[in-house]
DNA sequence: TTGTAGGCGTTATCAG
DNA sequence: CTGATAACGCCTACAA
């Protein structure tokens, strides 16, 4: 008989005993049961399956069997109890109900498990203490958190960021990692356009007052306009929706605007909707440029002009310098910026004589 | 000196040797850190916080002032070791590049964090590996798994449901939870729609064949179409989306058919969008009519007509379900039923005469 | 009513 | 290279 046999002989022999019945009365194998079916002790176990290579050949074959045949999985608990890391990270999106986030979500998501990690996703329903509180609940479970447009006060974030990494995206808070759109590329190519296209009066569409990004998207169109010689006037939305784009509708013609600027994809469609409904044809006798460049954005009629956010690519960013922060990487700090680009489509153009 | 004017003295000569500070260096409570500050046995924090009532109240506001002054957060991690409940529910979801989902998890996100439970977010890409690999890795994580749309074999989510509570949206599978739209009522009010406009042959436009969704829509399409006396084809598409749609816009032409069901508005919008760019007028040429009723489907010209699936419905059953099943409610079995129904918008309608 | 002690599954440390 | 042991934070009999 070889040492094989005699191995195998002995697996076969402990397998019986080695299955242990949880109380929910499942079979969940632990370290301990590889142990006794393999002969060996259990950091041996922990030792063969983290670190192999500390350990000989021999035991690793046999434990991996072991492992194999009791289809055991690690308790991610356990470890992380000891550890104080849980291979997951969180997610805090300002409003699942809102279109913009989903290729966030997406973004965070794809990188996440494609580096074996965890997603754990919540909302704060635009209220900057329930943000706050869904945070808290987090902590301890996670090894990082990603705030997306957060609502809460730059101190928070702070002393969040000083507890576990913290990643910030659509927003800029001194001292904390953060991923932003760069709208500077994009503005300026929406604003050239319409210049070429003899647009001398523009209406913006302000987002939510305390919107970090609505202010810089304004700051930059503004700045793009005197650059070409336009006049700008900024519009304050009731909520950045359909609705609250259609609401305006009345105002803007009356200001003599001949192009429209939105703080987001919603307001322009909203705003489109609505200005076609009363006969006012896009782009006509108004152009519409809206942004982020959402899903469903070039199923209007026209398509939405708009300027593309990377919100996917901020996502995927911000998961990656995540795990940069959680791993301790050295360079992993200051803010990455995503260019943005304008999306040319039919609802800009030139005004029609007369 | 009063007893509390002792408790407060001796809560403050405690309060500076309490702070623990874990290996990041950072600051964790734990209930030991509250039974130092307060005076008491970790048991009695634990008791206190946990069955308020097993303990005098006195020594009750004793640790919960000593909590909120520690800022004390459970650890999940710790207390799930040992109960072998972590209060976390897993979603996997077929697609997260398919608006479909973002309505289911919506849904789940809501009612989960609104019973106090956290979320956990995955993916499978459509495929069937990723898909188990994705629920063997949540599986020790969480207290229950929501499958959308699963694409596994339903021997394999049977076996999972045997070890923890499944519940399975848009799909039925023998033996587990399930939560599906029911398509009856939409799709007869549809066609009932289609026939009084005086429609005589439809085609369907299907969606992927592992789809078990998409043969029940055709099913009760054919159905439909028999009692109302319409003609009824069936086409393949290539891939549900909107470029899968447009590919299919010159067969349908070719059918002789004067109304159109897609599997889902992606379907329906492609097809839409590549009939419009070929001078067919919809609804005078062809009515077009989806299903699911997703974001943007009214942001067509014209809207679509669209029978609407309650996904954020289905989502939110699902996680009730799921906790019902978590918390041991012994009616908690079986396949709950969403209904479907007709959201007309201007995509169909009665036939241009000549 | 409160304290004591043991254990959940894992990993780290220290002997051997 | 491997084994024994303690610890992570919490909960729950059981004892006082």
């Amino acid at each position: 008989m070889t040492a094989e046999h005699h191995e195998a002989a002995a697996l076969q022999h402990n397998q019986a005993a080695a299955l242990q019945h949880n109380q929910a009365g499942k079979v969940t194998a632990t370290i301990y049961d590889i142990a006794r079916l393999a002969g060996v002790n259990p950091s041996t176990v922990s030792r063969a399956l983290n670190k192999p290579g500390r350990v000989s050949t021999r035991t690793r074959k046999l434990v991996e069997a072991a492992a194999v045949e009791l289809n055991y999985q690690v308790n991610p608990m356990a470890r992380a109890l000891l550890t104080g890391r849980t291979g997951t990270l969180g997610l805090i999106v300002a409003d699942i109900t809102n279109p913009t986030f989903f290729n966030v979500i997406r973004g965070a998501e794809s990188t996440t498990v494609s580096r074996h990690y965890t997603l754990i996703l919540a909302e704060s329903s635009e209220s900057a203490a329930t943000e706050l509180t869904a945070a808290r609940r987090m902590m301890p479970t996670v090894d990082g958190l990603i705030l997306a447009s957060p609502r809460m006060g730059d101190e928070d974030i702070r002393t969040l960021a000083r507890e576990k990494p913290v990643v910030v995206i659509n927003r800029e808070v001194e001292g904390v990692s953060c991923v932003t759109p760069d709208v500077e590329k994009g503005i300026s190519q929406a604003i050239r356009s319409l210049a070429a296209n003899g647009h001398k009066n523009l209406a913006f569409i302000a987002g939510p007052p305390q919107s970090w990004m609505s202010a810089r998207r304004w700051e930059g169109v503004k700045a793009a306009c005197e650059w070409s010689g336009i006049r700008s006037l900024c519009f304050e939305s009731n909520e950045p929706t359909v609705e609250g784009g259609r609401l305006l509708a009345r105002d803007i013609r009356a200001s003599g605007a001949t192009a429209v600027m939105a703080y987001n994809d919603l307001l322009a469609i909203g705003l489109m909707q609505e200005l076609q409904a009363a006969g006012v044809a896009v782009p006509d006798r108004l152009s519409v440029v809206g942004f982020d460049d959402i899903f469903g954005a070039d199923f209007t009629t026209p398509p939405l002009t708009t300027i593309r956010s990377p919100l996917r690519e901020c996502g995927a960013l911000a998961a990656v310098r995540m795990l940069d922060l959680v791993n301790g990487v050295p360079e992993a700090s200051g803010t990455l910026r995503a260019e943005t680009e304008l999306i040319l489509r039919g609802s800009s153009g030139r005004l029609l004589a007369g």
